[in-house]
RNA sequence: CGGGCUGUGGCGCAGUUUGGUUAGCGCACUGGUCUGGGGGACCAGGGGUCGGAGGUUCAAAUCCUCUCAGCCCGACCA
């Protein structure tokens, strides 16, 4: 490709309202343009990245024994009413009618598209089978941000295993796995596979693959000495011991004019120590207003609360339903002899005494409160979230709280979508059985993205090898001199025939603005053939990476290139 | 959904407070001269009606009302 011919529009200035790295050089890169929020175009350099992150995605998937398929963006309501999930999916999913009046929705994810192929399979000898797709996916989502990293339409890789029993599951789960290792492992990506919630998808089992960048929105915990890996919306800690030994102090009211927070609580006379107190917190789960109950200088995690309770719509309790609920505001409120209101209490107060707590009327508080006996807990769960600095649950050691970009995630389903769907074989006794599913994801531009995230400096992109939009740019920088044209003809030749993708920047420019476009697009190797060195017989040859320039002999430096990449691919 | 901010040629911005000539600057773009190894200089040009609608006024980018869009933080989010 010659580049006075090719629609490559760089900007010296990013967009002012780009924040995130990726986002500001792959619009000045000419990589991406924005249409309109959580819409972008690819241009024909983000096309080139995009389709070799594919490529990559597709080759290991395949390797596993995945089968390509390409299914509709656009779907009947009928198929996600079958699931539930036309009416669970809410806001997220566009929805749209045609003109006879049906619902129609434009695909979020696959399971019940692939599950209403699968029930063409009758047998126990069809299974397992590997299905997948690389496809546009639409959501809604509230707030699309830092350009291709949160997008509301994106092309997506999506794989859903059908075994007939859970150790076909756990073989197809832990294929994907090594496949996904494998995958971000070529992206030039340092991906951990962390625990995760399994949010809407349901199942039993899912695994998150997390780039750390501050550019994500994830919060994993990370212990540096066991390799302990998780979610915060999932992940746990080792709490100190505190003493919770049995009293017979009974709950007694005390003042607590003005007294709104936990600080303002430690800090009163007869109050206490965040540890030592029950925060209260007024949620409603689908509808009914409920308590979540957390130890005072702990924090709650939302995810993990919709986990424990089941609940498919989480928001806190407005000021008037707490009022109403408990008859105190934020600041009051207490679970002691709370009746009627679901109870959620976390595990961190399990058996813990002397505790002081809101006492439902505005400016008092109580002391002296036990846990089991004067609160009626519904159930104990998990779902405060770990802190940076608290202890392995595993180890012991510290865990730090890691900023991540998720780039993928894989699920085991379980028989939840292929029952719904009615897929069904019949065993080797000739018995129906429902098969078991896993759904496996990784979104193509996100990864580009998280590429450019990770692999840039202060000039510009720098693409892995394996994803660049080209290879290798000649940058031509006496266009009249002959000798120079011929050698760049000359390469540009041996490389392609060699199978490599090659940029030759033949602009009427200075060699300014050719260096800096150059190393602002990021392609790994560039050739600079100018007046200046082909005088003494060479050329340069500069791997974006290192930007230190290496001369070349003319006579050899295609040969010596040629070399040099084809060991590096 | 709550909070904050912003809409003026392709990109980045000034002008709006205090309404008043043909709406300005940098980059980019076109033609030319010089220059020729890190976004060069000069000359001459083309392109915007100021997000949209309504209103106030002799007069609106500027004031008022409504509305649309985008960004950031939070909430939410397979």
């Amino acid at each position: 490709m010659r580049w006075s011919a090719a629609f490559i529009p760089t900007l010296r200035d990013a967009p002012a309202d780009a924040e995130a790295a990726s986002h500001k050089l792959l619009v000045r890169g000419g990589f991406i343009r924005q249409l309109h929020a959580g819409h972008y175009s690819l241009l024909p350099l983000g096309l080139r990245v995009h389709e070799k992150v594919a490529q990559v995605v597709r080759e290991e998937i395949d390797a596993i024994g995945g089968q390509e398929f390409l299914l509709p963006a656009m779907h009947p309501a009928s198929l996600w009413k079958q699931t539930g999930r036309w009416d669970v999916m809410g806001d997220e999913m566009f929805r749209l009618q045609d003109r006879g009046g049906a619902d129609l929705a434009l695909g979020m994810t696959h399971e019940e598209v692939f599950s209403h192929i699968a029930t063409s399979l009758h047998s126990y000898k069809e299974l397992p089978q590997l299905w997948y797709q690389i496809q546009m996916k639409f959501r809604d989502e509230p707030r699309p941000k830092s350009g291709l990293l949160r997008v509301r339409e994106f092309a997506m890789k999506d794989s859903y295993s059908f075994d007939i029993d859970d150790e076909g599951l756990d073989r197809a789960f832990e294929a994907h796995h090594g496949a996904y290792i494998k995958i971000f492992d070529r992206l030039g990506l340092t991906a951990m596979p962390v625990q995760a919630s399994s949010g809407a998808m349901g199942g039993s089992a899912s695994v998150e693959f997390m780039v750390a960048s501050p550019a994500g929105e994830d919060d994993v915990l990370v212990c540096g000495s066991c390799g302990y890996r998780a979610n915060v919306e999932r992940g746990t800690s080792r709490l100190d011991p505190v003493d919770s030994s049995p009293s017979d102090e009974v709950p007694e009211r005390f003042a607590t004019p003005g007294v709104r927070t936990i600080a303002e609580l430690e800090d009163i006379d007869g109050g206490a120590v965040a540890v030592n107190q029950i925060k209260t917190m007024v949620m409603v789960l689908d509808g009914e207003v409920a308590l979540a109950l957390l130890r005072g200088d702990h924090q709650l995690n939302l995810q993990k609360l919709q986990d424990c309770s089941g609940a498919v719509e989480i928001r806190p309790a407005t000021s008037e339903e707490t009022f109403a609920s408990l008859g105190a505001h934020p600041g009051s409120l207490g679970a002691v002899g709370v009746t009627g209101l679901r109870v959620l209490c976390d595990l961190a107060l399990e058996g813990r005494t002397g505790m002081v707590t809101g006492a439902n009327e505005d400016d008092w508080h109580l002391r002296g409160v036990s846990m089991g006996r004067d609160i009626a807990v519904d159930a104990w769960v998990d779902m405060r979230e770990v802190q940076s600095g608290e202890a392995c649950v595993d180890c012991g050691s510290v865990l730090e709280v890691v900023r991540c970009i998720e780039a993928g995630h894989i699920f085991k389903l379980g028989r939840k979508y292929a029952d719904a769907m009615g897929i069904s074989v019949l065993d080797a006794d000739g018995k129906a059985q429902i098969p078991t599913m896993g759904s496996y994801g990784i979104g193509i531009g996100r990864a580009v993205a998280a590429i450019a995230e990770n692999h840039h400096d202060d000039a510009g992109l720098c693409w892995p090898l394996a994803v660049a939009p080209y290879h290798v740019l000649i940058t031509i920088l006496d266009l009249d001199d002959q000798e120079a044209a011929a050698l760049a003809n000359e390469a540009e030749i041996a490389f392609t025939r060699a199978g490599l993708d090659v940029l030759v920047d033949d602009r009427a420019a200075r060699p300014g603005v050719k260096f800096a476009d150059a190393e602002l697009i990021g392609v790994p190797y560039r050739l600079t053939i100018g007046g200046r060195s082909l005088s003494k017989g060479q050329v340069e040859f500069t791997p974006r990476e290192t930007g230190t320039t290496e001369m070349l002999e003319r006579t050899s430096c295609i040969e010596v290139i040629l070399d040099t990449l084809l060991a590096s691919q």
